[in-house]
Order: structure tokens, then sequence, then C-alpha cells
DNA sequence: TGTTATATTGTGAACGTTCACATTGTGAAC
DNA sequence: GTTCACAATGTGAACGTTCACAATATAACA
């Protein structure tokens, strides 16, 4: 900076209430073995001062920084346009907050250079560990991080080779409940829109499977020529349906991974003149918030977003404080959740 | 961290590369007075060893992070569902890697405390400067950083009093044009979907000046009666409008100050039967990505929200720098987009 | 060849904190 | 009264880097 605000140090503190730094850094650190009355006279120096630890200074001795990195392997343009992830992001962000660390976001810079945002971090030993999105591209990136020994978490199905961990939803399961939901109201014909045919996340596969899984339950079997693919946004669900529609023998139901894409499929069922769920049923995945809002109230898959983001969170703590993580893979339910859209 | 993955210092590559630590340091700062052969001996051991240079120890002396902070004042599930916002967010990202900095995000954690983002930065002296998010609640923490004398601009109208500085977009201006040509094509009674009375920002008492100066330029006088409110999201543009429609004399034509509402607006317009932009016209404001993929394709007065970001970032690095910002108060041009939904 | 200026390198201290250990004080037990 | 154990505090070093300055080597000049 500039103009050299003098800092507050540990030692102003000391001097101020006639101890030493030594003591003050104790009480700082909650440390026993300080005398209660020497205590609140360091607290209201701090309190006088206003005092503020530095934490780069207090990371030096310790080997830590208290930030946590999260990596996104997208550029920032496209990933904040997913409410899945950002509400992931959020459960995050409350967590860290919760245990007293900072967040540092770190994207792709669309640099073409797909390790580019691990890299940064790498870089500057900034981070005392990372959240990983699992995208096509993070693969690699986890790699890296894993060759440096570096503790990191992945959000999504990414290898969690010891120590590190994978937490995900149950994707195979929602997928199969919403599947059976369907069976049971008689659909036979059921289309899928599936996430891009390239680079797509493993999470998909684990729907798809769910899905055959439900159908083979039935005794039914998979008909490829019912799957189309979108990339996620709701547009491109719309132009699959299309697709779909335009068959010679369209389906009755249509299943979605994910909300937007299936809020895209009833918009084109509209604009074809048919109605929904009446002529076409329509189910989504992820529960985003605005599913309960669409109109109908979408009938969907909910994956608990933030408390994925929660959880992973707190497992990258454990690991960087020592501690094993529960499982190579964390699993959490997915909810079937029956609105009106089917 | 447990495993005490041993670092890798400066005085390793020194002792490789058979120099001193300072000749190590001088290289990596690409400081003048280094011998070519020697820098490429350095170099060298520093490719051998991997060495990273770490953030922390760096700002120790230099009384710098090398962090900029973010800090938003809502809570990070309502933010995230903010477009225009992400799009500023990931001007703020480009900018920041191309200077070398790391991003860290600062979100309200729900805590009921206006002052909890604003005060976590501060806390831990993490961060070299902050970009503030302008919301009804960020005017106490600007306030606080400027007590602090912290480096900060202000993304929004809040308050810029040197050295800190505002960026926003010509609000006004924008949304003249946009009712100069509701105007032109014959409307003259326009309702307006405001944001949120209370608690607004700035940027909306802006867009309405600019609406009724407008007004005003074609000799009509504002009618309060066709104004609702709305809080940004969609499906309150959707209310929005059709408490305008049931109105003895609705409009012919609506402004909706965001692009959500706006679109929420047209499903309304729908919903009743009417045709957009055939029996009312809309326009929305922002320009998010979504808008050019809405059918119709909405007519929108484009803010430059990802330049908004950057430019905000490039300042605040001015700022940190010791250079004064250009002003206190920096007008990005707000250009109005004419598609087909007026 | 000696002198001086300059380019290059090395040395000690500092940044603000914590850690390991040394010191002091206090009361209990002998 | 001594001794001892333990609580409370202080001291020195360390974390990894940069800064200011001192020292050396090299080149340029007379």
């Amino acid at each position: 900076m500039a103009t050299t605000r003098k800092r507050v140090t540990i030692k102003d503190v000391a001097a101020e209430a006639g101890v030493s730094y030594q003591t003050v850094s104790r009480v700082i650190n909650h440390h026993a073995s300080v005398r209660p009355e020497t205590r609140a006279r360091v607290l209201e120096a701090i309190e006088r001062l206003n005092f503020r630890p530095n934490l780069a200074a207090r990371g030096l001795p310790q080997q830590r920084t208290f930030i946590i990195g999260l990596v996104i392997p997208y550029e920032a343009d496209y990933l904040f346009r997913d409410p899945h992830l950002l509400a992931q992001i959020s459960g995050i962000d409350a967590e860290a907050n919760a245990r007293g660390y900072n967040l540092l976001l770190s994207t792709e810079g669309g640099s073409g250079d797909d390790l580019e945002a691990f890299e940064r971090l790498l870089r500057n030993q900034v981070a005392d560990g990372v959240l990983v999105v699992e995208t096509a591209r993070s693969h690699a990136g986890c790699a890296l991080l894993a060759r440096e020994q570096y503790p990191f978490v992945s959000l999504g199905y990414a290898p969690g080779a010891p120590p590190s961990c994978a937490v995900h939803a149950n994707d195979r399961e929602g997928a199969r409940q919403a599947t059976l939901h369907l069976l049971k109201k008689g659909h036979r014909r059921i289309g899928i829109i599936n996430g891009p045919p390239t680079g797509a996340v493993q999470a998909m596969e684990e729907r798809l499977t769910g899905h055959r899984q439900a159908l083979q339950e039935a005794g039914l079997t998979f008909d490829p020529t019912l799957m189309v693919y979108g990339d996620y946004t709701r547009p491109s669900g719309q132009r699959a349906t299309e697709q779909l529609l335009a068959l010679p023998d369209p389906p009755t139901a249509i299943f979605a991974f994910n909300d937007r894409m299936a809020m895209g499929a009833i918009w084109a069922i509209r604009a074809a003149g048919r109605r929904v769920p009446d002529d076409i049923a329509v189910i989504g995945f992820d529960d985003i918030p605005a599913a309960a809002d669409f109109s109908p109230p979408l009938t969907t898959v909910r994956q608990p977003s933030k408390e994925a983001g929660a959880t992973a969170t707190r497992i990258l703590f454990d690991i960087i404080e020592g501690n094993p993580p529960p499982a190579t893979e964390v699993v959490l339910p997915a909810e079937f959740i029956i609105r009106e859209s089917a």
C-alpha cells in the first residue's frame, strides 16, 4: 500500500497491556495458563487499539494460510449460470466461514490452458487445501494436486484416491426412482435429455444407468432413439425436445437430466400445442430453486447441492488437519420430488 | 498440515544454484543487476526443485497479500441467481488473474449482522483492497472500510469519497433511450416494474429518473399508478404484470427494470392470452445472456456488466498502488438494444 | 599501473506471528 | 524453613520472503 497505514501489532498490544507479546499470543489463541486478570487486561488493550491479528504472519510459523481454494475449471461466464453449482458454493462458503476460513475463487481464465486454475493455486501456495468441482477438465487437475500432495476434495465423481475424497449425490438411485414413477404412471416410451455426448461429467452416466436399471426392473429395454443431447441450458432442452417430438413415435414422458433443460422441454411441448403433464409428463433433476416456482411446478430429483458443498468442505478441513476422510467417496441421498409436471 | 510436506524455499534454490538467497529473490522479482548467466543458473535450479514462492511470506515485508476481497452483502443463495452480478464477477476474476492477484469471496453468512462480510475481511487483514457490490446493506460497510482507510471500490452507486470510487453504468440514459423508443412506437401508457420499494439500490432510482425524463421530453407526465414492484426475480415480474393487466386502463407497454422480471412479464402477458410485442411491448434491462435466447428475444438495455467488474478491479489496483482513481465516479455507457419484444 | 565508477553479489535485519524452551513466582508438602 | 511441583510469564529462535546496505568483482579511464 502506498499510504502506509501502520499496523497495530501484537507487540503494541503487549506494551499497552504491560505484558510480553507471547502472552498476547496466548490470549488470542485461547491457550491455557493465562491468569484471568491478565487475560482481561490484554483483551482490553486489544479492544482499545483495535488490534487485528495478521493472517499472513500467523500462517508463516503454522504453515497454514486459513484459506481454502475453490477451483472451478469452467470459464466464469458459463459456470455462474448453473444454479446447482451455485448452491454448492453457498454451502461451501457457509461452512468455511463457520470454521474461520476464507474462500478463494479460482476459475478458468479462458487461456486455453486446462490446468491454469489449478496451477495458479499451487503456484502461490496460497491455500491450505482445495475443493474441485468436477468437470470434464478437472481430472487432470486433480492428478496434479495429488502429485503435489495437496489436500483436496472433489465435488462430483472425480478420482478420490486417499487421502482425497469425492462427494456427490446418489444420481443413480435418484434417476431410478424418477423412472419408476413414470413407469408406474403407465408411461412406456420415456424420452431422455442427456448432457452433451462428449465431455460429460460422470453424474450423467450414473443417471442414465439408474434409468436403464428401472426400465429393466419393469422388463423394458432401453431405446437409444429416445435419447437426445443438450448442454444443460434451457434452450438446449427446448431444441432437444423438438427432436423428440419429431420422432415417428414420440415419447409420452420426458426425463431431462437437469431442471433447466426440463423447463426448456416444457416450453417446447407447449409451443407444439401439447399440455404438461396431461399429454406429456416431464421430470427434471437437481431441484434448483426455480423448479418449484415454475408453472407447472417441476417434478424433479432433489440433489442436496448446498449440503454437498458443506460436506465436502468439512471433509477437506479434516484432511487438512490430518484426519483421514470417512471414505474416498461420500454419497448423499437424492430425493424424488413429485410436483405437477409428472 | 499434518503431513508436513517440507517446503522448497528460496534458500534451497540458492544452495542448488550456488548463489545467495537474495540473488534468487532478485531473479524471482525480475530485478535488474543479475548476470544473465547467473539468472539462468537460478532459473534452472527453480525448475529442478519445483520451487514455488510463498505468498504469505512474500507479503509480510511488502505489507501486501496479493489478494483482493470481493464483498457481496447478500446471502450467497440469493446473490448467485443474479446473472448481471455474475457477469461482473467474471470480469473481476479475469482482471485479477491477469494482474497476478487472487480473489477472495466474502458473502453474508445469514448471521443477521449486516457487516459480517466486511468485518471478516478486515479482521484478518487478508486482502490488499476490497470490491464492494452495492446493495441496500453495503453503505454501512463502505463507511467501515473508509474509517479503517482500507482501499475499496464500489460496484454501483455507493459513496465514492476519495480515494475510493464507484463504478456503474449510465442507468439514467439507458432507461431514457428505452422509454423514447416506446414513445416513438406510439405507446402512451407505459407500465414500470421497479425493484423492491424498500432497500432498493440507487440504480433503480436512476432508471426511473431516466424514464420520467423521456416522458417529460414527450410532454407526458409520469403516472404512478402504472408503477409496480418486484424483487428482481422472474416470478415477481410475472405477479407484477398481473397487477398491471388488472388495471382499468392497462398499459400498452411494460418496462421492467431487469431482464428476469421482463421475462416474467412476458409469461404473464401470454398467460392472459395476449401477444408480445403485438398487444403489449416489453423491455428489460441488463441484457443478461438469456435475454437474446428468450422467445421472443428481449429488447433491453445492455449494461456492460463484465466490463464494469474489470474496470472496478483495475481502479482498485490503482488505489492499492497509490495512484488516485480517475474520478470518484466512473460511468460506463448503457446501450439500448432492439430485439423483438418491443 | 593505479584509480574510480559501476555492475553484481552477499549480509544483516525486518515483516508479525507462533513454537520450544527458560525463567520466575506461588503454594503445598516435607 | 527448605524443597518441590506447577502455574504463569518471558526469551530466543523460527517461518520464508524482501529491504537497505555493505562488500566485492569487473570494467573504464587516466
